[in-house]
RNA sequence: GGCGACGUAGCCAAGUGGUUAAGGCGGGGGUCUGCAAAACCCUUAUUCAGCGGUUCGAAUCCGCUCGUCGCCUCCA
Protein backbone atom coordinates (compact mmCIF):
# COMPACT_ATOMS: atom_id res chain seq x y z
CA UNK A 1 0.00 0.00 0.00
CA UNK A 2 1.47 3.58 -1.13
CA UNK A 3 0.38 6.95 0.23
CA UNK A 4 1.37 10.73 -0.60
CA UNK A 5 3.52 11.65 1.90
CA UNK A 6 3.18 15.64 2.09
CA UNK A 7 6.65 15.76 4.18
CA UNK A 8 8.51 14.31 1.47
CA UNK A 9 6.14 15.13 -1.51
CA UNK A 10 6.09 11.66 -3.19
CA UNK A 11 4.32 8.38 -2.38
CA UNK A 12 5.89 5.56 -0.15
CA UNK A 13 4.87 2.29 1.19
CA UNK A 14 2.81 2.16 4.03
CA UNK A 15 4.63 0.98 7.10
CA UNK A 16 3.01 1.23 9.89
CA UNK A 17 5.48 1.55 13.25
CA UNK A 18 3.03 -1.58 14.83
CA UNK A 19 0.06 -3.58 15.09
CA UNK A 20 -2.04 -0.29 15.33
CA UNK A 21 -1.81 1.97 12.97
CA UNK A 22 -1.83 5.80 14.64
CA UNK A 23 -4.07 8.28 12.89
CA UNK A 24 -4.72 11.94 13.44
CA UNK A 25 -6.92 13.61 12.11
CA UNK A 26 -7.46 17.91 12.87
CA UNK A 27 -11.42 18.43 14.06
CA UNK A 28 -13.33 21.29 14.27
CA UNK A 29 -13.00 24.95 16.20
CA UNK A 30 -16.91 24.56 17.07
CA UNK A 31 -17.89 28.06 16.66
CA UNK A 32 -20.76 27.81 13.85
CA UNK A 33 -21.97 25.08 11.45
CA UNK A 34 -19.64 22.67 9.72
CA UNK A 35 -19.29 23.07 5.47
CA UNK A 36 -19.40 21.15 2.79
CA UNK A 37 -16.16 21.99 2.59
CA UNK A 38 -15.35 20.33 6.23
CA UNK A 39 -17.77 17.20 5.07
CA UNK A 40 -15.38 16.78 1.98
CA UNK A 41 -12.34 16.78 4.37
CA UNK A 42 -13.98 14.19 7.12
CA UNK A 43 -15.59 12.18 4.39
CA UNK A 44 -12.19 11.29 2.64
CA UNK A 45 -10.01 10.51 6.28
CA UNK A 46 -13.81 8.32 6.45
CA UNK A 47 -13.00 6.50 3.82
CA UNK A 48 -9.02 6.23 4.34
CA UNK A 49 -9.91 5.25 8.20
CA UNK A 50 -11.87 2.44 6.94
CA UNK A 51 -10.24 0.71 4.45
CA UNK A 52 -7.68 0.82 6.93
CA UNK A 53 -9.76 -1.19 8.58
CA UNK A 54 -10.85 -3.11 5.44
CA UNK A 55 -7.28 -4.18 5.12
CA UNK A 56 -6.89 -5.98 8.60
CA UNK A 57 -5.29 -2.90 9.98
CA UNK A 58 -6.32 -2.10 13.85
CA UNK A 59 -6.22 1.82 14.11
CA UNK A 60 -6.46 3.83 16.80
CA UNK A 61 -7.86 7.65 15.93
CA UNK A 62 -7.94 10.81 17.80
CA UNK A 63 -9.63 13.80 16.22
CA UNK A 64 -9.45 17.22 18.52
CA UNK A 65 -11.87 19.71 19.32
CA UNK A 66 -10.60 22.97 19.65
CA UNK A 67 -13.11 24.16 21.49
CA UNK A 68 -11.47 27.54 22.79
CA UNK A 69 -9.79 30.03 20.60
CA UNK A 70 -10.44 34.15 19.36
CA UNK A 71 -13.29 33.14 17.58
CA UNK A 72 -15.22 30.98 19.84
CA UNK A 73 -14.56 33.85 22.53
CA UNK A 74 -15.64 36.91 20.11
CA UNK A 75 -19.06 34.39 18.70
CA UNK A 76 -19.77 34.05 22.21
CA UNK A 77 -19.27 37.47 23.61
CA UNK A 78 -21.47 38.82 20.21
CA UNK A 79 -24.43 36.24 21.15
CA UNK A 80 -24.13 36.90 25.00
CA UNK A 81 -23.72 33.14 26.08
CA UNK A 82 -20.32 31.36 27.49
CA UNK A 83 -17.82 30.21 25.28
CA UNK A 84 -18.65 26.81 27.13
CA UNK A 85 -22.22 26.55 25.80
CA UNK A 86 -21.09 28.08 21.95
CA UNK A 87 -18.42 25.56 21.59
CA UNK A 88 -20.98 21.79 23.05
CA UNK A 89 -23.83 23.58 20.47
CA UNK A 90 -21.63 23.81 17.74
CA UNK A 91 -19.92 20.31 18.62
CA UNK A 92 -23.48 18.40 18.92
CA UNK A 93 -24.16 19.90 15.34
CA UNK A 94 -21.08 18.24 14.17
CA UNK A 95 -21.64 15.09 15.46
CA UNK A 96 -24.86 15.66 13.98
CA UNK A 97 -23.36 16.34 10.56
CA UNK A 98 -20.88 13.52 10.88
CA UNK A 99 -24.01 10.83 11.55
CA UNK A 100 -26.19 11.97 8.74
CA UNK A 101 -23.09 11.42 6.10
CA UNK A 102 -22.27 8.67 8.14
CA UNK A 103 -18.90 9.38 8.74
CA UNK A 104 -17.43 6.80 11.10
CA UNK A 105 -16.50 7.97 14.83
CA UNK A 106 -13.08 8.43 16.07
CA UNK A 107 -12.11 6.69 18.74
CA UNK A 108 -11.42 9.72 20.77
CA UNK A 109 -12.19 13.41 20.50
CA UNK A 110 -10.43 15.25 23.04
CA UNK A 111 -11.42 18.41 23.70
CA UNK A 112 -8.78 21.52 24.46
CA UNK A 113 -10.13 22.75 27.83
CA UNK A 114 -10.07 19.50 29.25
CA UNK A 115 -6.41 19.22 28.60
CA UNK A 116 -5.12 22.15 29.85
CA UNK A 117 -2.63 19.87 32.19
CA UNK A 118 -1.20 18.33 29.02
CA UNK A 119 -0.57 21.29 27.46
CA UNK A 120 0.84 23.28 30.30
CA UNK A 121 3.25 20.07 30.49
CA UNK A 122 4.19 20.10 27.22
CA UNK A 123 4.87 23.90 27.22
CA UNK A 124 6.68 23.83 30.61
CA UNK A 125 9.29 21.17 28.61
CA UNK A 126 9.48 23.44 25.56
CA UNK A 127 10.35 26.19 27.77
CA UNK A 128 13.06 23.77 29.88
CA UNK A 129 14.72 22.65 26.72
CA UNK A 130 15.42 26.15 25.50
CA UNK A 131 12.94 26.29 22.52
CA UNK A 132 10.28 28.69 24.65
CA UNK A 133 10.08 31.62 26.26
CA UNK A 134 7.38 33.55 28.34
CA UNK A 135 6.86 37.62 28.13
CA UNK A 136 4.31 39.67 29.35
CA UNK A 137 2.27 36.75 30.42
CA UNK A 138 2.35 34.81 27.32
CA UNK A 139 4.68 32.10 26.29
CA UNK A 140 6.11 31.87 22.70
CA UNK A 141 7.62 29.25 20.55
CA UNK A 142 11.00 29.99 19.53
CA UNK A 143 11.29 28.47 15.57
CA UNK A 144 15.02 29.99 15.59
CA UNK A 145 15.83 27.21 17.47
CA UNK A 146 14.69 24.71 15.05
CA UNK A 147 16.91 24.32 12.33
CA UNK A 148 14.98 22.30 9.97
CA UNK A 149 11.43 24.75 10.97
CA UNK A 150 9.75 25.10 7.69
CA UNK A 151 10.50 21.41 6.06
CA UNK A 152 6.68 20.78 5.37
CA UNK A 153 5.70 23.56 3.76
CA UNK A 154 8.76 23.78 1.93
CA UNK A 155 9.64 27.41 3.05
CA UNK A 156 12.37 29.03 4.59
CA UNK A 157 12.87 31.21 7.77
CA UNK A 158 13.83 33.92 5.63
CA UNK A 159 10.90 33.88 2.79
CA UNK A 160 8.55 34.02 5.42
CA UNK A 161 10.49 37.26 7.13
CA UNK A 162 10.57 38.62 3.66
CA UNK A 163 7.06 38.59 3.36
CA UNK A 164 6.79 41.27 6.08
CA UNK A 165 3.83 38.95 6.97
CA UNK A 166 4.54 38.53 10.76
CA UNK A 167 2.63 40.13 12.74
CA UNK A 168 1.83 40.98 16.18
CA UNK A 169 3.38 41.03 19.97
CA UNK A 170 6.15 43.50 20.51
CA UNK A 171 7.39 41.23 22.93
CA UNK A 172 8.19 38.52 20.90
CA UNK A 173 11.55 37.67 20.26
CA UNK A 174 11.57 36.82 16.49
CA UNK A 175 8.48 37.90 13.71
CA UNK A 176 7.94 34.33 13.49
CA UNK A 177 7.57 32.79 16.80
CA UNK A 178 4.12 31.71 17.85
CA UNK A 179 2.09 31.68 20.77
CA UNK A 180 1.85 28.37 23.11
CA UNK A 181 0.31 30.34 25.58
CA UNK A 182 -1.72 33.65 25.10
CA UNK A 183 -2.61 35.81 28.93
CA UNK A 184 -5.63 36.27 29.57
CA UNK A 185 -7.63 39.49 28.43
CA UNK A 186 -9.93 40.81 31.11
CA UNK A 187 -13.74 38.71 30.63
CA UNK A 188 -11.50 36.02 28.66
CA UNK A 189 -11.95 32.91 29.72
CA UNK A 190 -8.56 31.39 31.85
CA UNK A 191 -7.03 28.56 33.30
CA UNK A 192 -4.42 28.82 36.06
CA UNK A 193 -1.02 28.24 34.62
CA UNK A 194 3.38 28.45 35.97
CA UNK A 195 3.31 31.50 33.32
CA UNK A 196 -0.20 33.07 35.14
CA UNK A 197 -4.18 33.28 33.81
CA UNK A 198 -4.48 32.33 30.28
CA UNK A 199 -5.29 30.03 27.60
CA UNK A 200 -3.91 27.84 25.05
CA UNK A 201 -2.61 29.10 21.54
CA UNK A 202 -3.53 27.67 18.50
CA UNK A 203 -1.29 24.14 17.73
CA UNK A 204 -0.08 23.39 21.36
CA UNK A 205 -3.81 21.29 21.41
CA UNK A 206 -2.91 19.01 19.26
CA UNK A 207 0.35 19.03 19.75
CA UNK A 208 -0.52 17.95 23.62
CA UNK A 209 -3.18 16.06 22.37
CA UNK A 210 -1.24 13.63 20.32
CA UNK A 211 1.20 12.67 22.38
CA UNK A 212 -0.71 12.32 25.42
CA UNK A 213 -3.56 9.75 22.90
CA UNK A 214 -0.82 8.17 20.49
CA UNK A 215 2.32 8.38 22.09
CA UNK A 216 5.49 10.40 20.51
CA UNK A 217 5.44 9.32 17.44
CA UNK A 218 2.12 8.95 15.18
CA UNK A 219 1.53 6.84 12.01
CA UNK A 220 -0.97 8.96 10.17
CA UNK A 221 -1.71 12.81 10.95
CA UNK A 222 -4.14 14.34 8.15
CA UNK A 223 -6.04 17.35 7.76
CA UNK A 224 -6.76 20.05 5.00
CA UNK A 225 -3.58 21.47 2.84
CA UNK A 226 -4.82 24.62 4.60
CA UNK A 227 -3.59 23.31 7.73
CA UNK A 228 0.00 22.62 6.28
CA UNK A 229 1.13 26.01 7.26
CA UNK A 230 1.49 27.45 10.05
CA UNK A 231 -0.82 24.10 11.93
CA UNK A 232 1.04 21.69 11.10
CA UNK A 233 4.48 23.05 10.53
CA UNK A 234 4.32 24.19 14.13
CA UNK A 235 3.17 21.11 15.29
CA UNK A 236 6.21 19.44 14.10
CA UNK A 237 8.24 22.00 15.59
CA UNK A 238 6.93 22.01 19.37
CA UNK A 239 6.34 18.30 18.92
CA UNK A 240 9.83 17.26 17.91
CA UNK A 241 11.36 19.50 19.96
CA UNK A 242 9.54 18.85 22.93
CA UNK A 243 10.33 15.02 22.50
CA UNK A 244 13.09 14.76 21.00
CA UNK A 245 12.00 11.68 18.01
CA UNK A 246 11.72 12.80 14.66
CA UNK A 247 9.78 12.47 12.92
CA UNK A 248 6.63 13.31 14.84
CA UNK A 249 4.33 11.18 12.44
CA UNK A 250 5.31 9.21 9.67
CA UNK A 251 3.00 9.62 7.42
CA UNK A 252 1.51 13.64 6.53
CA UNK A 253 -1.87 13.57 4.37
CA UNK A 254 -3.97 16.84 3.37
CA UNK A 255 -6.69 16.77 1.36
CA UNK A 256 -7.29 19.15 -1.54
CA UNK A 257 -9.78 22.32 -0.38
CA UNK A 258 -13.06 22.30 -2.13
CA UNK A 259 -14.29 25.28 -4.04
CA UNK A 260 -17.04 27.02 -4.52
CA UNK A 261 -17.21 28.96 -7.94
CA UNK A 262 -13.72 30.59 -8.21
CA UNK A 263 -13.08 30.66 -4.51
CA UNK A 264 -11.48 28.41 -1.43
CA UNK A 265 -15.04 27.69 0.41
CA UNK A 266 -13.97 29.08 3.56
CA UNK A 267 -15.74 30.56 6.75
CA UNK A 268 -13.40 33.80 6.87
CA UNK A 269 -14.81 34.33 2.73
CA UNK A 270 -18.03 33.87 3.93
CA UNK A 271 -19.04 32.02 0.42
CA UNK A 272 -19.87 28.82 2.46
CA UNK A 273 -22.66 26.24 2.25
CA UNK A 274 -23.59 24.26 5.69
CA UNK A 275 -23.94 20.58 5.76
CA UNK A 276 -27.12 21.04 6.63
CA UNK A 277 -28.29 23.37 3.24
CA UNK A 278 -26.34 20.73 1.16
CA UNK A 279 -28.54 17.42 2.82
CA UNK A 280 -31.52 19.71 2.07
CA UNK A 281 -31.13 19.00 -1.61
CA UNK A 282 -28.59 16.12 -1.90
CA UNK A 283 -28.47 12.39 -0.14
CA UNK A 284 -26.02 11.60 1.95
CA UNK A 285 -24.43 8.84 -0.07
CA UNK A 286 -24.48 11.36 -3.65
CA UNK A 287 -22.13 13.87 -1.26
CA UNK A 288 -19.74 11.16 -0.46
CA UNK A 289 -20.04 9.93 -4.19
CA UNK A 290 -19.38 13.71 -4.95
CA UNK A 291 -16.28 13.41 -2.70
CA UNK A 292 -14.64 10.31 -4.08
CA UNK A 293 -15.19 10.65 -7.72
CA UNK A 294 -12.15 12.49 -7.69
CA UNK A 295 -8.56 12.29 -6.20
CA UNK A 296 -8.65 13.30 -2.88
CA UNK A 297 -5.48 15.24 -2.72
CA UNK A 298 -7.08 17.35 -5.88
CA UNK A 299 -9.27 20.65 -5.35
CA UNK A 300 -12.29 20.21 -6.16
CA UNK A 301 -15.26 22.19 -7.17
CA UNK A 302 -18.90 22.20 -5.52
CA UNK A 303 -21.73 22.25 -8.44
CA UNK A 304 -25.29 21.19 -9.12
CA UNK A 305 -24.28 19.56 -11.98
CA UNK A 306 -21.79 17.60 -10.30
CA UNK A 307 -23.91 16.82 -7.25
CA UNK A 308 -26.84 15.86 -9.56
CA UNK A 309 -24.24 13.43 -11.48
CA UNK A 310 -23.40 11.97 -8.18
CA UNK A 311 -27.27 11.41 -7.12
CA UNK A 312 -27.70 9.31 -10.45
CA UNK A 313 -24.65 7.15 -10.15
CA UNK A 314 -26.00 6.56 -6.09
CA UNK A 315 -29.00 5.72 -7.99
CA UNK A 316 -27.25 2.87 -10.29
CA UNK A 317 -25.32 1.67 -7.30
CA UNK A 318 -29.07 1.10 -5.57
CA UNK A 319 -30.30 -0.76 -9.02
CA UNK A 320 -27.84 -2.93 -9.08
CA UNK A 321 -27.56 -3.91 -5.13
CA UNK A 322 -30.93 -4.17 -5.34
CA UNK A 323 -31.86 -6.58 -8.56
CA UNK A 324 -33.25 -10.15 -7.67
CA UNK A 325 -31.48 -12.99 -8.39
CA UNK A 326 -33.81 -14.96 -10.23
CA UNK A 327 -31.85 -18.27 -10.54
CA UNK A 328 -31.93 -19.98 -7.27
CA UNK A 329 -28.24 -19.85 -7.25
CA UNK A 330 -27.75 -22.63 -9.46
CA UNK A 331 -25.68 -22.50 -12.83
CA UNK A 332 -22.90 -20.22 -13.89
CA UNK A 333 -22.55 -17.82 -11.46
CA UNK A 334 -20.26 -14.18 -11.93
CA UNK A 335 -16.83 -14.23 -10.52
CA UNK A 336 -16.46 -10.33 -8.54
CA UNK A 337 -12.91 -11.21 -7.76
CA UNK A 338 -11.57 -9.72 -10.57
CA UNK A 339 -13.00 -6.50 -9.79
CA UNK A 340 -12.37 -6.76 -6.21
CA UNK A 341 -9.04 -6.90 -7.43
CA UNK A 342 -9.04 -3.87 -9.21
CA UNK A 343 -10.92 -1.75 -6.39
CA UNK A 344 -8.23 -3.10 -3.73
CA UNK A 345 -5.29 -2.49 -6.54
CA UNK A 346 -6.61 1.33 -6.77
CA UNK A 347 -7.35 2.10 -3.04
CA UNK A 348 -3.10 1.05 -2.22
CA UNK A 349 -2.46 3.57 -4.24
CA UNK A 350 -2.76 6.20 -2.49
CA UNK A 351 -6.30 6.08 -2.03
CA UNK A 352 -7.55 6.22 -5.72
CA UNK A 353 -11.20 6.64 -5.12
CA UNK A 354 -11.53 7.71 -8.57
CA UNK A 355 -10.16 4.67 -10.10
CA UNK A 356 -11.83 2.47 -7.67
CA UNK A 357 -15.30 3.63 -8.08
CA UNK A 358 -14.17 2.92 -11.95
CA UNK A 359 -13.80 -0.65 -11.24
CA UNK A 360 -16.96 -1.19 -9.02
CA UNK A 361 -19.06 0.49 -11.76
CA UNK A 362 -17.73 -1.98 -14.12
CA UNK A 363 -18.76 -4.86 -11.69
CA UNK A 364 -22.32 -2.86 -11.84
CA UNK A 365 -22.35 -3.52 -15.64
CA UNK A 366 -21.41 -7.13 -15.23
CA UNK A 367 -24.19 -7.45 -12.90
CA UNK A 368 -26.75 -6.35 -14.77
CA UNK A 369 -25.55 -8.17 -17.85
CA UNK A 370 -25.72 -11.52 -15.82
CA UNK A 371 -29.12 -10.49 -14.63
CA UNK A 372 -30.22 -10.08 -18.21
CA UNK A 373 -28.38 -13.54 -19.30
CA UNK A 374 -30.28 -15.49 -16.51
CA UNK A 375 -26.67 -16.24 -14.65
CA UNK A 376 -26.33 -16.30 -10.68
CA UNK A 377 -25.17 -13.31 -9.42
CA UNK A 378 -26.25 -13.06 -5.74
CA UNK A 379 -22.39 -13.42 -4.56
CA UNK A 380 -20.96 -10.84 -6.92
CA UNK A 381 -23.67 -8.49 -5.56
CA UNK A 382 -23.13 -9.34 -1.71
CA UNK A 383 -19.02 -8.89 -2.89
CA UNK A 384 -20.32 -4.82 -4.85
CA UNK A 385 -22.01 -4.42 -1.48
CA UNK A 386 -19.26 -4.81 1.16
CA UNK A 387 -17.02 -2.60 -0.67
CA UNK A 388 -19.43 0.32 -0.92
CA UNK A 389 -20.87 -0.02 2.48
CA UNK A 390 -17.57 -0.97 4.49
CA UNK A 391 -14.84 1.55 2.90
CA UNK A 392 -16.96 4.07 0.87
CA UNK A 393 -19.45 4.16 3.34
CA UNK A 394 -22.61 4.09 1.34
CA UNK A 395 -25.95 3.60 2.73
CA UNK A 396 -27.76 2.96 -0.50
CA UNK A 397 -31.34 2.92 1.32
CA UNK A 398 -33.84 1.20 -1.11
CA UNK A 399 -37.26 1.97 -1.16
CA UNK A 400 -39.25 0.19 1.46
CA UNK A 401 -41.86 -2.11 1.14
CA UNK A 402 -45.09 -1.13 2.23
CA UNK A 403 -47.92 -3.71 0.96
CA UNK A 404 -48.18 -6.40 -1.77
CA UNK A 405 -52.16 -6.98 -2.20
CA UNK A 406 -53.48 -8.18 -5.29
CA UNK A 407 -50.82 -8.11 -7.46
CA UNK A 408 -49.42 -4.71 -6.95
CA UNK A 409 -46.50 -3.95 -5.19
CA UNK A 410 -46.62 -0.73 -3.08
CA UNK A 411 -43.48 0.90 -1.41
CA UNK A 412 -42.26 3.95 -0.30
CA UNK A 413 -39.07 6.05 -2.12
CA UNK A 414 -36.42 6.92 0.14
CA UNK A 415 -37.18 9.74 3.02
CA UNK A 416 -41.21 9.07 2.32
CA UNK A 417 -43.39 8.04 5.35
CA UNK A 418 -44.11 4.44 5.01
CA UNK A 419 -47.24 4.46 7.27
CA UNK A 420 -49.83 5.99 4.80
CA UNK A 421 -53.42 6.06 5.74
CA UNK A 422 -55.41 3.36 4.80
CA UNK A 423 -58.15 5.13 2.90
CA UNK A 424 -55.20 6.92 0.61
CA UNK A 425 -53.86 3.31 -0.48
CA UNK A 426 -56.92 2.08 -1.18
CA UNK A 427 -57.98 4.71 -3.47
CA UNK A 428 -54.32 4.48 -5.17
CA UNK A 429 -54.88 0.69 -5.29
CA UNK A 430 -58.10 1.22 -7.17
CA UNK A 431 -57.01 3.95 -9.58
CA UNK A 432 -53.93 1.03 -10.46
CA UNK A 433 -56.32 -1.62 -10.68
CA UNK A 434 -58.33 0.40 -12.46
CA UNK A 435 -55.39 0.83 -14.64
CA UNK A 436 -54.69 -2.88 -14.75
CA UNK A 437 -58.33 -3.63 -16.71
CA UNK A 438 -57.61 -0.90 -19.56
CA UNK A 439 -54.19 -2.67 -19.79
CA UNK A 440 -55.76 -6.48 -20.14
CA UNK A 441 -58.58 -4.66 -22.44
CA UNK A 442 -55.36 -2.84 -24.26
CA UNK A 443 -57.51 0.86 -23.53
CA UNK A 444 -53.62 2.13 -23.91
CA UNK A 445 -54.94 5.91 -23.78
CA UNK A 446 -56.65 5.34 -20.69
CA UNK A 447 -53.93 3.17 -19.03
CA UNK A 448 -51.71 5.72 -19.20
CA UNK A 449 -53.82 8.60 -18.17
CA UNK A 450 -54.02 6.98 -14.88
CA UNK A 451 -50.39 6.44 -14.78
CA UNK A 452 -49.60 10.01 -15.80
CA UNK A 453 -52.27 11.65 -13.44
CA UNK A 454 -50.76 9.78 -10.60
CA UNK A 455 -47.38 10.50 -11.26
CA UNK A 456 -48.51 14.19 -10.77
CA UNK A 457 -49.16 13.28 -7.27
CA UNK A 458 -46.07 11.79 -6.88
CA UNK A 459 -47.12 8.19 -7.02
CA UNK A 460 -45.08 6.78 -9.97
CA UNK A 461 -46.35 3.36 -11.49
CA UNK A 462 -44.16 0.99 -12.95
CA UNK A 463 -45.28 -2.25 -14.82
CA UNK A 464 -42.26 -4.82 -14.33
CA UNK A 465 -41.92 -9.10 -14.97
CA UNK A 466 -42.65 -9.65 -11.18
CA UNK A 467 -45.91 -7.01 -11.61
CA UNK A 468 -47.37 -3.61 -11.64
CA UNK A 469 -45.07 -1.89 -8.72
CA UNK A 470 -46.05 1.39 -7.19
CA UNK A 471 -43.44 3.63 -5.35
CA UNK A 472 -44.76 6.60 -3.07
CA UNK A 473 -42.55 9.72 -3.56
CA UNK A 474 -44.50 11.90 -1.71
CA UNK A 475 -48.26 10.96 -0.06
CA UNK A 476 -51.29 12.43 -2.07
CA UNK A 477 -53.87 13.80 -0.08
CA UNK A 478 -57.49 12.02 0.07
CA UNK A 479 -59.23 14.92 -1.56
CA UNK A 480 -56.53 15.02 -4.48
CA UNK A 481 -57.44 11.50 -5.14
CA UNK A 482 -61.11 11.69 -4.87
CA UNK A 483 -60.92 14.46 -7.08
CA UNK A 484 -58.58 12.28 -9.80
CA UNK A 485 -61.55 9.47 -9.84
CA UNK A 486 -64.15 11.77 -10.38
CA UNK A 487 -62.49 12.70 -13.13
CA UNK A 488 -61.49 9.49 -14.60
CA UNK A 489 -64.89 7.99 -13.48
CA UNK A 490 -63.87 5.58 -10.78
CA UNK A 491 -65.87 4.54 -8.12
CA UNK A 492 -64.34 3.19 -5.01
CA UNK A 493 -66.85 0.26 -4.58
CA UNK A 494 -65.33 -2.38 -2.65
CA UNK A 495 -62.88 -0.59 -1.32
CA UNK A 496 -65.17 0.86 1.21
CA UNK A 497 -62.71 2.56 4.11
C1' G B 1 7.16 38.91 -4.45
C1' G B 2 8.16 33.55 -2.54
C1' C B 3 6.35 28.36 -2.53
C1' G B 4 3.04 24.74 -4.58
C1' A B 5 -0.87 22.52 -7.55
C1' C B 6 -3.59 22.20 -11.88
C1' G B 7 -5.36 22.81 -17.33
C1' U B 8 -7.84 15.31 -20.46
C1' A B 9 -14.72 14.79 -24.55
C1' G B 10 -20.94 19.02 -23.57
C1' C B 11 -19.96 18.36 -17.95
C1' C B 12 -17.46 15.68 -13.66
C1' A B 13 -13.01 12.77 -13.62
C1' A B 14 -8.92 8.54 -13.70
C1' G B 15 -4.50 7.63 -16.34
C1' U B 16 1.58 10.28 -15.92
C1' G B 17 6.84 7.17 -21.27
C1' G B 18 4.85 2.30 -25.61
C1' U B 19 -1.66 -2.55 -27.19
C1' U B 20 -8.21 0.35 -29.03
C1' A B 21 -6.94 7.43 -23.41
C1' A B 22 -10.85 4.21 -17.21
C1' G B 23 -15.51 5.28 -14.97
C1' G B 24 -19.82 8.44 -14.26
C1' C B 25 -23.41 12.29 -15.83
C1' G B 26 -25.57 14.26 -20.22
C1' G B 27 -26.65 13.63 -25.72
C1' G B 28 -27.75 10.45 -30.14
C1' G B 29 -29.23 5.51 -32.18
C1' G B 30 -30.99 0.53 -31.12
C1' U B 31 -32.88 -4.07 -28.10
C1' C B 32 -36.70 -5.10 -24.46
C1' U B 33 -41.78 -2.93 -23.30
C1' G B 34 -48.56 -1.65 -25.86
C1' C B 35 -45.96 2.88 -24.35
C1' A B 36 -42.96 4.17 -20.29
C1' A B 37 -39.31 3.00 -16.24
C1' A B 38 -35.07 -0.07 -15.23
C1' A B 39 -31.45 -2.88 -17.81
C1' C B 40 -28.45 -4.13 -22.03
C1' C B 41 -25.88 -2.98 -26.90
C1' C B 42 -23.74 0.78 -30.24
C1' U B 43 -22.26 5.82 -30.39
C1' U B 44 -20.28 10.70 -28.36
C1' A B 45 -11.57 12.88 -27.29
C1' U B 46 -7.12 10.31 -34.25
C1' U B 47 -6.50 13.34 -29.05
C1' C B 48 -4.88 15.20 -23.67
C1' A B 49 -4.32 24.43 -22.90
C1' G B 50 -0.59 26.38 -26.75
C1' C B 51 4.39 26.35 -28.76
C1' G B 52 9.18 24.26 -28.88
C1' G B 53 12.69 20.28 -27.14
C1' U B 54 14.45 15.18 -25.39
C1' U B 55 13.20 10.17 -27.27
C1' C B 56 12.65 4.85 -31.91
C1' G B 57 8.13 6.46 -29.21
C1' A B 58 5.01 11.66 -24.78
C1' A B 59 -1.29 13.37 -22.60
C1' U B 60 2.74 11.33 -19.54
C1' C B 61 9.86 13.95 -19.17
C1' C B 62 12.23 19.21 -19.98
C1' G B 63 11.70 24.57 -21.35
C1' C B 64 8.72 28.68 -22.53
C1' U B 65 3.83 31.06 -23.15
C1' C B 66 -1.26 31.53 -21.82
C1' G B 67 -5.04 30.43 -18.18
C1' U B 68 -7.03 28.74 -13.30
C1' C B 69 -6.43 27.84 -8.17
C1' G B 70 -4.22 27.25 -3.27
C1' C B 71 -0.65 28.57 0.70
C1' C B 72 2.49 32.50 2.63
C1' U B 73 -3.02 35.89 7.97
C1' C B 74 -7.93 32.52 10.78
C1' C B 75 -9.31 28.05 7.87
C1' A B 76 -10.87 20.95 6.69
Amino acid sequence: MKVFNTLLGKKEEFLPQGDEVKMYVCGVTPYSDCHIGHAMSYIIFDVIHRYLRFRDYKVRYVQNITDIDDKIIDRAGKLGISTHELAEKYTNSYFADMDALNIGRADIYPRATEEIPKIVEVIQGLITKGYAYSAQGSVYFRVRNVTDYGKLSRRSLESMIAMECAVGGEEKEHPMDFALWKVAKPGEPSWASPWGNGRPGWHIECCAMCLKYLGDTLDIHGGGQDLIFPHHENEIAQSESFTGKKPFAKYWLHNGLLQLGEDKMSKSLGNLITIKEALEKYSPDAIRIFVISSHYRSPLTYSEDALEAAERRVDRLTQAISRQDQTGGKGKALDAEPYRKQFIEAMDDDFNTAQALAALFNLVREINQAGDAGISFEKAQNNLLSMVQEVLGLKLPKPQKISDVGGISSRAAVGTPTVILGTVTARVNRLVEERIDCREAKNWQRADEIRNKLAELGVIVEDTEAGTVVTYKSIPSEGSLDSLMVELCVALSGYAN
